[in-house]
DNA sequence: TGCATTCTGTTCGCTTGCGCACGTAGTTGC
DNA sequence: GCAACTACGTGCGCAAGCGAACAGAATGCA
């Protein structure tokens, strides 16, 4: 893929103006992203911020029980370490790649000097920060009031939007861990999300069929938080 | 109170240099919080950044059936307004007065131009909205995963640090409300943690009255907050 | 002093989700 | 072709928290 592609595969990037753009792809270099793979954990420092082209990442926290929590998901829409335009190299967060696929990557320092050099990129990271954070805040909410149905059903419209395809896998078990719930909850959850005919699943290949019927099902945190980036980003 | 006083009394200001500190104050305006104000709303524009002296602010964020859940609280150690950091003036949760008394008050504009002056404050900034953002995440975790009476313990200690005081006045509808739960679930924590003489309260009155009894009965995200703080800030 | 209001205490039936355990069907590997 | 493994389905008793309703106690105001 050529690097000007590559741009275009991360809709961050794809927002820099021509020149800043052509010399941050400069800068950056073609990872693949293994599923699985853990890019960051809390308290550790952060080497390279990611920007997913086809990948994406979820974010977690952990808990004194063993217990996680995803509080946010990365896609070609965002990008991961973005705490170090704070100045402070230290991940908040854990980071772990639930779709495999490409990215680009940039050293820490090579970051630093980039965003010495162009305010667009700035402005444009800053912003997204602003929408991260408004997504954390929403998950808050949405964990706590909202049923595992709902929330399955937000959980899977965000993660149809980053994989680029309406298939894609992930076990039971996985989604889980995310929704930091039972294995048994999400059985039950998707269980009748497809009685309806709104996904089907067989083996952890999850295919979504019905996306407005999820819509319908998901609780409304999905659109607040779509437009929150929309009205920001956009 | 004499400006220099006021500085102290908001430990963000105190840590700017003498020199940006003075030139911060003399554009800062004093005010007083009256209980129950509310300074911003979710989606609608900043005019102001605020940093408490004495007053307190719950940062909460409200969801499609009126329900409501504090996801942050912002006290002497912080600010509210941050997002202006990230040159987005608009609010993204709702803030609501918790704790009356003093703060430092100053307009957009002005905050603008004292960020290009001065590097410190910008850096302080950022480093606080890192903290923010820690706190919400660990917040979304420990509201889907703690017993009401180990987030209540939280709760109060939480606003035990940025109260000034062992007392301070709160109804259990009102920390039902924050706490995302019922009054009747409230009730009925505090009437266990006051069984064991950990607090006391009465009509609205809180008293604590052991602190490191709170600690243990409440869950480890009081004190992975208060760590998180203090490596970033300290 | 009396009445309305605010705040707290208690009860009842119900739903969601939990922990645990076991069953079953695909899939992989020798 | 059989064993081992992985992923999903189901059932049980249990606890936390919900919604609704009502009762009592403290306070404030007329």
């Amino acid at each position: 893929m050529p690097s000007t592609q590559a741009a275009v595969g991360n809709r961050l990037l794809a927002k820099l103006p021509r020149k800043d753009r052509k010399r941050f792809l400069a800068g950056c270099e073609p990872v693949d992203l293994p599923i699985g793979a853990i890019l960051a954990e809390p308290g550790e420092r952060i080497r390279h911020v990611y920007f997913p082209t086809e990948s994406f990442i979820s974010l977690t926290t952990p808990t004194d029980m063993g217990t996680t929590l995803e509080v946010g998901l990365v896609g070609n829409e965002g990008m991961l370490g973005i705490s170090l335009i704070l100045g402070v190299d230290v991940a908040p967060l854990h980071a772990l790649v639930q779709g495999e696929g490409t990215a680009l990557r940039m050293t820490k320092a090579r970051l630093r000097r980039e965003l010495g050099q162009s305010r667009s990129l700035e402005r444009v990271m800053k912003r997204y920060l602003y929408v991260l954070m408004s997504q954390i805040a929403q998950t808050a909410a949405c964990t706590h009031f909202h049923r595992v149905e709902a929330r399955l059903a937000r959980w899977l419209l965000m993660t149809h939007d980053r994989a680029h395809a309406d298939g894609f896998h992930v076990t039971h078990e996985f989604l889980a861990f995310m929704l930091g719930v039972r294995r048994v909850g999400v059985t039950k959850a998707a269980g009748a999300l497809q009685t309806r005919n709104l996904i089907s699943y067989r083996r952890g290949d999850i295919t979504i069929l019905d996306r407005s019927g999820l819509e319908a099902v998901s609780c409304g945190c999905y659109a607040v938080d779509r437009d929150t980036y929309d009205r920001i980003m956009g």
